[in-house]
DNA sequence: CACAAAACTTGACGCGCGTAAAATATTCTG
DNA sequence: CAGAATATTTTACGCGCGTCAAGTTTTGTG
């Protein structure tokens, strides 16, 4: 603790007795010096406290060692656990990981965008917001720095993208729904935010057909992200009037679910599989309170941890070749179902 | 759109006909040129993007314009919200705001700190973890960058601290649940991670010494930030085993109430007010889920607005006067009672 | 209109570090 | 151990902007 402080790489030099390309080099890339010179750069850096100043480092660099990571809503689990797993995998690849979320404002993401320019990040982890996204600036964004999408997709956008299988989980829910039970009917916002809940939908409708089923959308009104006081709103009115075309409902997503649940709960109806239960409702997303739910909710898995990671690490891949892929990739992730109580 | 990409200051300056220092002055503060000189900016800034490069501009400033943000956990409702309301007033007050969680690791809080030293920020705003904060780094880091506290208080740490009235909160909510029914048990957790559960069980304890009642804690175990998991499996016991001292119970956090209404549901044990309840469960917070539980939860809200508000508005004072108070400011903020289906 | 005060321009230096070129030292090869 | 290959040191410049000092212009006052 006694360490003393050393404020310029200069002063280092003299002290340690090492020049300052030197040690410039060696904090661009520990690697890039001589076995015998890293040993003692560190027996000095154990003396002395010096830490180079970013501001300085980077004004002399073109590209920096940012990472953005743009994410539409931070109080939303999914994105909260994706980012938590992205920081120390930043960290670790030398990265600083530099986290925004939009609030679900399209402005917002732009003002994010436009101020990451500013930081000139290496690259960008963006899982936009969807629909409402100003695409032109988006556009034009990724032009300039290397951009990765994930969760969200937006066609052509950016260097690859990483997300969920809709059309796989939501044929899994589908057939097992169909399969235990009657076939669901598929709740969902009619002004949805997000293209994942478009892709839901005709995933629904194909594994409906597929089956021999007749599709039930039931396509509800309501904006912004506060999903589960939408579906319950909604629910209210579906149940109360005898709208449900069946005794099963599928979500499009966790929050939808939870609204649903707690509705259902409130007007007296029992849900789950067993005797007396007169309604059965599943989720999609694996939401982190979707075991928590009254009953714990049935919903299909997305593997945060995957999806981050791939993210993370074809970015980094871009950064360090330093091109861009001539191809955009899309990787999609299979869902698992978790059969839980209440379907 | 067709404008043109201006990227230094000095360029700038034989472009629009104004001097470079001048542009310097308006770009630290608008209002410190005439207003003649601003006008003649502004529409130079029209024809030309041009935006200061920020790493040279900090590298000259001892204090940057940034603010660091430091969460213990960002998935938590309460932090996120927090943030959100924090970003757009830091943006507002011409700063920009640094989101940090240390995702319940103590070792990821102190690296929080040191990567903050690093941007040399005007200010933090510090949600401490608590127990398992490294007091001494924190504390050698308050004395260096001015920090202000919310949410979880260590005593003389900082320049103030913002957080919600533990007495009167839970105070109110022994009193209310006295009064309409038997008198609650406290359910919180052995080993809190937080100086608030401690404060919550002392003023539930004093309120019912208050009220001539013996207070009954519940202390459970458990390790982490999974509340609602650690709830649920030692309710589980707790019921199961009849180890209940009575029908009430107020759970330290909603989390912990979450966890409990989903085993109470799962055991079969029907909880609320009306006939036909056998259990009554309050939470304290007023987290964003609480009104979707089954039943709906009835427990203590706090005003996210305010505090954060009032904690950044004090970080603020002291950024701007450039000097630190000679006090150390205590500022609590009474909950209000939301009366929901539980209890 | 004269004069002082305030704002501006010009010119110059420094911040801490990346990086290039040339000279010197170290390590590796046979 | 000589010579080549590789690392390091020395020296020097530039990045874009903050800021200071001196001189000039503009503004406001009586």
């Amino acid at each position: 603790m006694a360490l003393q402080k050393v404020k310029t790489m200069a002063e280092l030099a003299t002290l340690s007795g090492i020049s300052r390309p030197s040690l410039s080099k060696y904090f661009n890339d520990p690697n890039s010096v001589r076995d015998s010179t890293r040993a003692r750069i560190l027996r000095a850096l154990e003396q002395y406290d010096y830490v180079p100043n970013i501001y300085a480092v980077n004004q002399n660099r073109s590209l920096t060692r940012n990472i953005g990571i743009v994410v539409p809503y931070l109080s939303d689990p999914f994105f909260a656990e994706v980012s938590r797993n992205l920081e120390p995998k930043c960290a670790q690849a030398g990265f600083n990981p530099i986290l925004l979320s939009s609030f679900g404002e399209p402005e917002r993401e732009s003002e994010n965008l436009q101020s990451l320019r500013a930081i000139k990040p290496a690259g960008v982890l963006l899982a936009p917001l969807g629909e409402r996204s100003d695409r032109e600036a988006m556009r034009a964004f990724a032009k300039d720095i290397p951009t990765v999408l994930f969760d969200c997709e937006i066609a052509g956008m950016g260097e690859a993208h990483f997300g969920s299988n809709n059309a796989q989980s939501i044929g899994t829910m589908v057939e097992y729904l169909c399969r235990t039970g009657e076939p669901p009917a598929f709740f969902e916002m009619k002004d949805a935010p997000n293209p994942n809940a478009v892709q839901r939908r005709k995933a629904y409708c194909a594994a409906m057909e597929r089956l021999g089923k007749e599709p039930m959308v039931l396509c509800i009104e309501g904006q912004g992200w506060e999903f589960e006081r939408i579906a319950f709103r909604a629910g209210e009115r579906l149940i109360n009037g005898g709208l449900l075309p069946t005794d099963t409902v599928l979500c499009s997503n966790d929050r939808l679910a939870i609204g649903l649940l707690a509705v259902a709960f409130e007007l007296g109806l029992k849900v789950g599989t067993g005797r007396g239960a007169s309604l059965r409702i599943a989720g999609h997303d694996d939401h982190p309170f979707s075991r928590f739910t009254c009953p714990a909710l049935t919903t299909m898995s997305q593997s945060y941890d995957e999806i981050a990671s791939a993210t993370l690490n074809c970015l980094l891949d871009i950064v360090d070749s330093g091109e861009r892929p001539e191809e955009r990739h899309v990787t999609l992730f299979d869902g698992t179902l978790k059969l839980r109580r209440s379907a």
